[in-house]
RNA sequence: UGGGGAUUGGUCUAGUGGUAGGACAACAGACUCUGGAUCUGUAAGCCGAGGUUCGAAUCCUCGAUCCCCAGCCA
């Protein structure tokens, strides 16, 4: 019974913020959890943000509620429609379920304009005339208290006045800025009187010219949780010190109590989270666009083969506290591999052929080899692969001096060619250079399907494909994106990338099966990793394939012959 | 004497006064027609110093280190 209650323990864990949540339900406080995701759209969805969707999203249907999609749209000047669509495509293809509605900050421009009227009537803000750089000099340091604004005992009238005439278009970009007038003295800079509007004569995505003046931030953000009745408004730990201020305008306009709550944002070892990064690759052209299969986006990851399954089951293991963090990226591969093992269909392919020819084989004809599409569940069926005279192998797969422990093929050893027969060097040819450009073989023709019929061990097993009936494919290997475990965020300089993080092999052997092979199915190429077709640059007659991530490899760890 | 937050094996995390547990990574072995998968095992941790207590990762005191904040970005 105790092991029981244990168990039970250690699967009802609950973080601090479902912790929270829980309590305030038992409490009474709230009948029903509303959360939101609220991402702003100039850039892709991330990892990151899959993260923070991950976790709004669960907590509210674990306790029946519902969780808002709401695009924190209060800056024309970044923001974009493409990146509202995409963010959609990228949460539908996670699975993730906001309803038939979609939420704007921009829906509440109206409302909160009005917000702004009330405080100025309140006299808890202000029109400062003040530019940017007073306005800093004036807000003083981290260490220093602030003065007082020469306009911030403006009278009620000439604010209200201000304010309209900046509405109206009166003023010039930057010129004039709506403040909450709070306490210039504070330690914490976010009370010290704040710009809540700002000017900017732009058109908005939603609004057009409506406006050209719009609500930062922390006059938006928390006035919208506000108004669509978030119980609990989870977001990272840099607002942490935004929550007095979000108190302050939900205290004194009196309106609903949302509780925000942060969290730690997720970091992973060798790539980059911050959109200012991720839209620099883009821009400079680094990457391939935000859908290159080397960046951290739902729709690069989807393009690379990463399953969303193993995306969510990622968000649930990297769990939520306060820590600042940095998952190893070996976590992330593993839900890959997890759920790709299981699902992939399994083929043959090879990266850096070497021509092997089998001597004893006839020479015009090639016989049909059943093979498994998947070892891991038989219900997946088999199908043919075509076996002839010549055929290609791994290089790495032949050692003419074999380091200890090699299982591959040597001259004079014998080796198991999946699926098809034992096959054992009897010679090999070189080049001038002394390099082996072709193995010479001899097979075992009663080890037909792999198994030698007098019952011998033979223990290495290596993958072919067949020179005379294949396909030919381009195969593109990733690796991680940058180098540095962690790199300096405000330093571009440093923004260099793995040299490593692709590599293009051109024109590599694929089992002809695979001339078939369609967009969106997980292939395992059998002991090199898992594959799938590029959505971008795969043409009828020319296929692509993304490397989704390699096979574990103890082998190629073990042995410093192998090391690359 | 600025404000806020954090500190448990290499990494992420559980623990809420009573044997420090899990996952990833690592290492060793078993098994294997993928050196994959699977299985078994090993090593590795409470930031530090005091205190309270029969007993402290947990409570108290002092200290150390790290992260965030000086956008009219979010």
């Amino acid at each position: 019974m105790n092991n029981t209650n244990k168990d039970d323990n250690l699967e009802n864990n609950q973080d601090f913020i479902r912790e929270i949540i829980s309590k305030d339900l038992s409490d009474g406080k709230y009948k029903r959890i509303i959360t939101r995701f609220p991402p702003e759209p100039n850039g892709y969805m991330h990892i990151g943000h899959a993260k923070s969707a991950f976790v709004n999203f669960s907590i509210a249907s674990e306790n029946n509620g519902k969780c808002n999609l709401r695009f924190d749209d209060t800056n024309p000047s970044k923001e974009e429609e493409e990146f509202i669509h995409a963010f959609q495509n990228d949460l539908k293809w996670l699975g993730f379920d906001y309803g038939n509605k979609v939420h704007y900050s921009s829906d509440y421009f109206d409302q909160l304009y009005s917000y702004a009227v009330k405080l100025i009537e309140m006299r808890l803000a202000y029109v400062c005339d003040l530019n940017q750089d007073e306005i800093r000099e004036y807000r003083g340091t981290l260490t220093t208290k602030g003065k007082n604004s020469p306009y911030r005992d403006r009278t009620i009238e000439e604010n209200l006045d201000l304010f309209e005439q900046m509405k109206n278009g009166k003023f010039k970009n930057g010129t004039r800025v709506l403040r909450a007038k709070i306490d210039m003295s504070s330690g914490n800079l976010n009370l010290r009187d704040p710009v809540i509007y700002r000017i900017m004569n732009i058109i908005h995505h939603r609004t057009g010219d409506k406006w050209c003046i719009y609500p930062t931030y922390d006059f938006a953000h928390g006035q919208s949780d506000s108004l669509e009745k978030i119980t609990h408004s989870i977001c990272t730990v840099e607002f942490e010190d935004h929550r007095p201020l979000y108190n302050w305008f939900i205290d004194k306009l009196n309106i609903y109590p949302s509780r925000q709550i942060e969290f730690a944002r997720l970091n992973i070892s060798g790539t980059m989270m911050s959109k200012r990064q991720l839209s620099e690759l883009v821009l400079s052209n680094m990457v391939n666009g935000w859908d290159d299969p080397r960046m951290p986006t739902i729709s690069g990851m989807r393009r690379r083969g990463y399953p969303s399954e193993a995306i969510l089951d990622f968000c649930k293991r990297t769990s939520i506290t306060k820590r600042t963090n940095l998952v190893d990226l070996s976590l992330l591969e593993h839900c890959v591999r997890e759920n790709l093992n299981k699902s992939a269909y399994r083929v043959m392919a090879v990266l850096n052929p070497i021509k092997v020819v089998i001597k004893n084989y006839s020479n015009d004809s090639f016989e049909e080899i059943d093979a498994l599409n998947n070892p891991e569940d038989p219900a997946m069926g088999s199908r043919k692969v075509p076996f002839s005279r010549e055929i290609y192998i791994e290089r790495e797969d032949f050692a003419e001096i074999p380091p200890p422990k090699f299982h591959r093929l040597t001259i004079g050893k014998e080796v198991r060619l999946r699926y098809a027969y034992i096959v054992k060097c009897v010679d090999v040819i070189k080049d001038e250079k002394g390099e082996v450009i072709e193995i010479h073989c001899e097979y075992d023709e009663n080890s037909r399907g792999g198994k030698p019929a007098d019952g011998r061990k033979v223990r290495g097993t290596i993958h072919w494909v067949s020179a005379l009936k294949s396909s030919r494919a381009e195969i593109r290997i990733y690796d991680k994106l940058i180098s540095e475990k962690e790199f300096d965020e405000e330093n571009s300089d440093n923004m260099e990338l793995n040299p490593n993080s692709i590599k293009v092999l051109k024109n590599c052997p694929i089992e002809i099966s695979l001339e078939n092979a369609s967009e969106g199915i997980h292939y395992q190429f059998e002991r090199l990793g898992y594959y799938i077709l590029d959505s971008q640059d795969t043409k009828s007659g020319s296929l692509v394939f993304n490397r989704t991530v390699s096979l574990r490899d103890s082998w190629a760890k073990k042995s410093s012959f192998n090391l690359k």
